[in-house]
DNA sequence: AGCGTTAATATGTCATACATATAACAATAT
DNA sequence: ATATTGTTATATGTATGACATATTAACGCT
C-alpha cells in the first residue's frame, strides 16, 4: 500500500496530478515500449495546462526509463529497468534504521532460500571460483581481508544463482548490508567467527551434499545476524 | 551496477547532468532528513543553468521522496520510501520476459527463506487466520477461488514474518507472479493441484514441526515452479 | 533520377512575469 | 501589555514566449 497513494489530494502538485493523469492514461490506452505518445504541446492543451508543468511530469518519466524522448521525433514508451533507480534511494543516511533492519532480514532469507537454484545452476567452473575465495579467506588473518572475502563468497554465490536481478538487488543492498554488519557487537563478531558452519563447510555441501543440507547449513552460518534481530 | 552509471555523457540531457550533481552533493555534504537545502536560484546561479532546468531536476527527487518543498520555508531533504517508487513501472506490459521470469523465481527463494522468520513470529491467532484460510479453500471447488485463497495463503505467510518491507515487495511483485502464474500450462496446473504438499501440510508444519521442516515442504509446494523455471 | 538545400517540426533550454502561501514584523485596539 | 490584525518580504508553483538544435521531409536543381 504505496502510502504516495493516499496523499491528501490538497497537497498534490498541478505537476504530482499531472504525472498520475498520465500513468493512468498510458496504462489505460495500453501503451507499450516503443509506441510513441502524444507531443508536449497536444498534452498541454488537452489538460488545459502550460508547456512546462508537462514537461516537469514527462521528466520524471524519463528519469524512471519510462519514456524516452528524441530530439524532434517526438517520445515512446520505452521498457524501464525495475532496479535501475533504487539506487538513488538506497543510502544509510536517509533510511531509518527500521527499515534497514527488515532490508538486512531479507537478505538473510534470500540466502537461505537461493539453495535451489544453486544446485540447479553451479558449474565446476563456479565452484573453482569458490574454492578460490575460500582458500584466500583460510590464508589471511587480517580482519579487514576476511571480511572482504566474505562479501565476496557470498556475492559470487549470487552469482551462482544465475539470476541477474537477484544479483543485482543484492549489489544494491550492499551498503545497507554493511552498515548493519559494522554494528554487530564484538561478542556477537566472535560468535559469527566460531559459527559452527565456515565458508569451506558450505562449499562442501554445494559440492557433494543436498540444497536441503544447504539450507540448514546456511541457516546455521548465518544463525548470529538472525539471533541478533 | 545500475546501467544508468554508465549511458554515454553524450546522451546524457542537461537535467540529467543536474540531477547527478544535486544527487552528489547531498551525499557528499552529508546532508540528512530535515536539512534545509539551497533554494533554486542560488543553485541555479551556481551551476550556471535556469530556474526551470534545476525545477526539473528537484521535480525528479520530490517524486523520489528524497526532497520535499514548502510553498515558501524553502526545500528540505525527507527520508525516502525505497519501495514507493517501485509500482510506476511494475508493469506485465512494460517489463521484458526474462526479467519477469527472474522476478518470480526471487518469489520462490523468498519463500523458501522465509521460514525461520515464520517460526520466530508465528502467534495462535496468526495461525487461526491460515486456517480459515485452508479450511475456506478445502471448501470451494471452483477454480477461481482457489487461486484466490492460494494467494491469500501465501500473502498471509508474508505477514506472518512480520517484516513490513518483504510484504511490500510482495504485493508490489503480485502481478508478475499472477501473470507468470497465468502462464502455466494446464499439465503444469494439474500437477500443482496434486502437488504432494498441500496448503494444510504447511500449515501443520508450522503448528508443529521446525524451520527446516517447513523449508523442504515449501520446497515441495512450489516444485511444479521450480520445474517450470 | 540522384543529390544537395531548405523549411517544418518537436524537443531542449532560458528568461521573465505573476500567483500563492508562509513567516516575520509592524501597527492597532482592547 | 497582550492579542489581534495588517503588511511586506520571500521562495516555491505556474504560465508564457522566445530561441536553439537536431531530424525529417519536401523541394528544387542539374
Amino acid at each position: 500500500m504505496p502510502i504516495t497513494r493516499l496523499n491528501p489530494a490538497s497537497a498534490l502538485s498541478q505537476v504530482d496530478k499531472i504525472e498520475r493523469q498520465l500513468q493512468e492514461f498510458f496504462r489505460n490506452e495500453n501503451f507499450e515500449p516503443g509506441d510513441a505518445i502524444p507531443k508536449e504541446m497536444d498534452l498541454a492543451e488537452a489538460m488545459g495546462v502550460s508547456r512546462t508543468a508537462i514537461r516537469e511530469a514527462i521528466s520524471r518519466f524519463r528519469m524512471l526509463g519510462i519514456i524516452e524522448s528524441r530530439k524532434n521525433r517526438g517520445m515512446i514508451i520505452t521498457r524501464p529497468d525495475f532496479l535501475g533507480n533504487m539506487h538513488r534511494v538506497m543510502d544509510p543516511k536517509l533510511l531509518d534504521g527500521e527499515t534497514m533492519k527488515e532490508i538486512f532480514e531479507m537478505r538473510l532469507v534470500i540466502e537461505i532460500g537461493i539453495g535451489d537454484l544453486l544446485f540447479l545452476r553451479k558449474t565446476a567452473e563456479s565452484l573453482l571460483k569458490l574454492e578460490e575465495i575460500v582458500l584466500n579467506e583460510e590464508k589471511t588473518n587480517n580482519r579487514i581481508d576476511r571480511l572482504k572475502y566474505d562479501v565476496e563468497f557470498h556475492s559470487m554465490l549470487y552469482k551462482i544463482s544465475g539470476n541477474k536481478t537477484i544479483l543485482r538487488f543484492q549489489k544494491m543492498l550492499l551498503p545497507i548490508f554493511d552498515y548493519v554488519d559494522s554494528g554487530l557487537s564484538s561478542t556477537q563478531r566472535n560468535m559469527k567467527k566460531a559459527g559452527s558452519i565456515s565458508h569451506r563447510d558450505l562449499l562442501d555441501e554445494l559440492r557433494t551434499g543436498s540444497p536441503e543440507g544447504f539450507r540448514t547449513k546456511m541457516h546455521t552460518h548465518l544463525l548470529c545476524y538472525l539471533q541478533k534481530i
